[in-house]
DNA sequence: ACAGCATGATAGTAATACTATTATATTTGC
DNA sequence: GCAAATATAATAGTATTACTATCATGCTGT
């Protein structure tokens, strides 16, 4: 579907890097092997010497690149947010029915990501696998107030901005759109993260998705 | 409320500490002091060594009580999930409507956490921001595979459990009475932080909270 | 040919997350 | 009251982490 606009660039924030990864070879391989390996390590075994060593590259040219990992992780989950962004706006854009496109725009943050999409150095599948296991590691630290002026947040924060305008779009009478939204990503999440590792908590799982509970859900609170 | 109970213990799985820290004083130092100087600090900032200072022990002594600052977490987290479940079957064992039951069952799970219970080392006040802020972080690790097969979650999840069978008692035919379940139980934590670092996503606040917002889900969801 | 920039190689530092060993208190059991 | 057992403290040591600094090399465009 990105192949559509090859041109389109997704913008992170640029305090997140200290050279534009997407400016080099080295930087893209940085960003997609990183991606690998994250997620082959998970991110608190994670360091920058033991990635230079996968791409064979070193250790200090990473440091060029990014400060450090935690920023690195806040570039790679910025970067998912603005192609969910993308992809939200994207297909929700011409449908005239609020509810519709509501619907539609739950299906889209509640699917697992199943294909890559094969146009850039990012493998999206492994990618949305590290924001389930890891997004919430970016914010929850002393340091959140901070990043958060910083703007490191902002297309996370648009996204649910634009989901909360969705569900007033629906019902202009509902009290909570913003808590619901955020509810709704976060949720979506927990619940791919549950269906792994706890299933016995849920009723997502084979048989039953996410986004059949979100639609759901959403649906009776909004009736 | 639980001064109504002084011999009452709660069971943490004997798997997260070396030696049980309620069996001495420096036991009960570490757990209080620790507590307080992990929000402090935050989780990542904190380490054995700062706390040892603080409470005028050696780095070594911790050790042999907890094998590593995640398993301290572990205990901790476990801990204050077994005091909430003391209190909601305390609180909700008595009342006959499930609806009722249910109800205030939201309000303990979703409240803020204002006084001290005040009847051991633990300061459940600070211990329920420390839930919020690095609850996550306890489970979303490569290990939690091997630590759910040893227990460590179980308070955690039958306190699910608990809720996903109130949730069934109100109304039998919903579907996703666990994955509603645990999107409140983790969805409450989130909502706490939001109102603290992102106000702007969410309608809780100060003249809403996020008791309020999850009443009315469960309320629409269930009706 | 050479200036300029990107990358690589090496070295170094303070802190972390421990383990091991030995010494010193403190408790308890007889 | 004393010895044995146990708890805690002190010290030292290790491998790794998360960097920073410096210098060398190599490639690029003019």
């Amino acid at each position: 579907m990105y192949r559509l606009f090859p041109s389109l660039r997704i913008d992170v924030n640029s305090g997140l890097y200290v050279k534009d990864p997407e400016s080099s070879d080295l930087g893209k391989r940085i960003v997609s092997e990183g991606i690998l390996l994250i997620q082959e390590l998970g991110f608190e075994s994670f360091t920058f010497k033991k990635l230079g060593l996968k791409i064979g590259s070193n250790e200090s040219s990473l440091y060029r690149y990014f400060e450090n990992k935690h920023k690195f992780l806040l570039y790679l989950t910025s970067w998912y947010w603005g192609w969910m962004e993308y992809k939200l706006v994207f297909t929700t854009h011409s449908l005239p029915d609020p509810m519709e496109k509501l619907s539609t725009a739950i299906q889209i943050l509640t699917a697992t990501t199943e294909e890559d999409g094969a146009f850039t150095h990012v493998n999206e599948v492994v990618l949305n696998k590290i924001v389930i296991n890891e997004f919430s590691k970016s914010y929850l630290t002393k340091e959140v107030d901070e990043e958060n002026r910083n703007g490191y947040f902002g297309i996370y924060k648009r996204l649910v901005s634009r989901i909360s305008e969705m569900i007033q779009q629906v019902n202009p009478d509902y009290q909570y759109p913003g808590a619901l939204a955020s509810t709704l990503l976060e949720g979506a999440l927990h619940q791919h993260y549950l269906k792994e590792h706890f299933p016995q908590l849920t009723e997502c799982g084979s048989s039953t998705s996410p986004a059949e509970y979100f639609l759901d859900l959403i649906q009776r609170s909004l009736s």
